[in-house]
DNA sequence: CTTGACATCCGAAACGTTTCGGGTTAGATT
DNA sequence: AATCTAACCCGAAACGTTTCGGATGTCAAG
């Protein structure tokens, strides 16, 4: 369908050679030469064919990522959505595309990185939302293949890679603490799935905030959530069945803590001044939620292009001034914490 | 780095021919000897080089998506992330990727479009937000690229391609002819940018529900914005200053519809009582906003896996039973819209 | 003993590009 | 007249795969 280099050299008398010398900005071709094969490759509307550049192992100009899918439950996507927008407009600046799967994690997750990395698709992967003991960093490290982690490992693995995390740690840390201050002394808490890797991250934080303020970890103050908005309503239901005296809740996503305020508002009861309500992220739904949602601010976006930058260093073989960064999480106070218990 | 077919056939014995027709399961070969090939494959971590395939004209197994661009404003794209999410869970399904490029339109999203297309790099496009006289459409048809539309032609263009469109213009007189049922009598209207395809329906829907409603159509009633909350924002603002009776505002989606609620309620009036506020789209910020959104409902979701089943018939060469497909409104009534008017 | 059929295998060409290692010409220098 | 240089150009190989069109060997039927 498509013009190819030789119909260019038919139609211009010169060999494929020079029109590819040509078209590529090589210096040993007359520059009148040069404007004839370019004017007739822009007669035929020639594209050059990418898929024969990579064969002969040239840059993708593509940058892989596989995202998590869950179906109907796209608004669970307002982190990777973000992200996504960071990683987007950043590789565009540089003049890269994305090649992205959807995928559930498991064995067609990780056929999707084979098909990436070894398939020659793309120059590099940026990956996300890393989990413990992650095999998609153990084959990208083995197969030595350019790649960048949002989110750094679990505590006690080894973080042997380039990433950018928030450290959340401190982030729950400092919540808790926040809570305490107001006059909380009851505080639930909803963690991630266990297998996520910032999961023991905000539990500990939440431990050093209770010990900060003196006062004793419960184990059954805490249950696991799903991430989504389902998961915030059931351990809220679920903590609140067991422990009606809990004056307040903190859930370890935003989206957890609309589906916690969900569940105290169907109880009859009011977010703020009868149950404390925090989350983590600050998506954008946190600042309109209904009250407005205390939160810990992840710079989701910025993020996202500050890995497309470390990730093209590396492919471009330049060294990176910080190959791991730790950024401090920001406390965002609104309405749903309530006020200072007298 | 990665082995390749001659690697196994160097390895197994074999020739790459047999290789090849071994893997790619070829009844012309001994089981025996296709078992033997399959481990020795297995044990080098054969993955076929895509690039090296696609060259033979082979399935690419991609489709493209050329995404606007916007930098900051990144919850802007909630309707995109939305329609992606349809969009890879379904091309997922289907064993496909997704190649995106973020582009601002213009000249550098045009090329986008033919780095993929001529570039041969996907099966078949996807393309959101039609334009007036779109030059993307015109592109891919002359090119004869499989492609289907999130969206048709504005009023009067022609629409000769697939696509999947929800009737906006159904849509704003439902929402005009709603509001007037609630006794308004003075509705402003915040319009999409005039280059949207969508926009002339929008606005004839909502002169229909004025004459249905037996109200006169006012020019100064109606503003243009951007699609994004500043513009809902300023929209507002410039109608109330100059309309300060108008009792109601229609914003055409519903980003600029919270834009719309924030400038109401800067201006220490009440969304809903004093003025009622209707956006578009139904994202999920709407269901939360404060008050909580009325707004016509958009399946974007949906829409994005049903243009990927369109789009792989059409790869395929299968026949669509509808091509053209356009989509019923709903209504959804929240507390934005305010209560009866006595 | 031939013939044909079948099962199994393979050589070589092709896809479109880039690039190495030249080649040819014209003019300038010895 | 021979040599050198610079400017311009090109043939052929290579990237990894698929596939067309056979080739070879075995065995049963004629």
């Amino acid at each position: 369908m498509g013009a190819t280099l030789k119909d260019i050299a038919e139609k211009s008398g010169y060999s494929v050679t020079t029109v590819s010398r040509a078209l590529s900005g090589y210096d040993d071709v007359n520059e009148q030469t040069r404007q004839h094969i370019i004017s007739v490759a822009n007669s035929l509307g020639y594209e050059p064919n990418l898929p024969a550049r990579h064969l002969r192992g040239l840059s993708t100009q593509t940058i892989g990522m596989v995202i998590p899918a869950n179906d109907q439950t796209f608004s669970a996507h307002d982190f990777f959505s973000q992200l996504l927008t960071g990683v987007g407009d950043a590789a565009s600046r540089e003049r890269y595309d994305l090649l992205i799967s959807t995928q559930i994690p498991g064995e067609e997750e990780m056929a999707a990185y084979r098909r990436m990395v070894r398939g020659n698709r793309v120059d590099g992967m940026v990956l996300a939302r890393t989990r413990q003991h992650d095999p998609r960093i153990a084959y990208l490290q083995e197969q030595g293949h350019p790649f960048v982690v949002s989110g750094r490992s679990a505590p006690g693995e080894p973080n042997d890679y380039p990433f950018i995390d928030v450290d959340s740690q401190a982030g729950l840390r400092i919540l808790t603490e926040f809570l305490i201050e107001l006059g909380h002394r009851r505080i639930g808490l909803i963690l991630p799935p266990e297998d996520i890797a910032y999961t023991d991250y905000r539990h500990n934080g939440y431990r050093e905030g209770l010990a900060h303020g003196g006062l004793e970890y419960q184990a059954d103050y805490v249950v696991y959530g799903d991430l989504l908005r389902s998961g915030g309503y059931r351990g809220a239901q679920r903590l609140l069945d067991t422990h009606p005296l809990l004056t307040a809740i903190i859930a370890c996503n935003d989206l957890m803590a609309l589906g916690t305020m969900s569940a105290i508002q169907g109880r009859g009861l009011q977010v703020g001044p009868d149950v404390a309500v925090a989350g983590f992220d600050d998506i954008p739904a946190a600042e309109y939620a209904h009250p407005a949602l205390t939160t810990i601010q992840q710079p989701i976006y910025e993020i996202g292009q500050r890995l497309v930058h470390m990730l093209l260093a590396i492919v471009r073989g330049e060294d990176l001034p910080e190959s791991q960064i730790l950024l401090q999480p920001k406390l965002v106070v609104r309405a749903s914490s309530g006020p200072k218990l007298t």
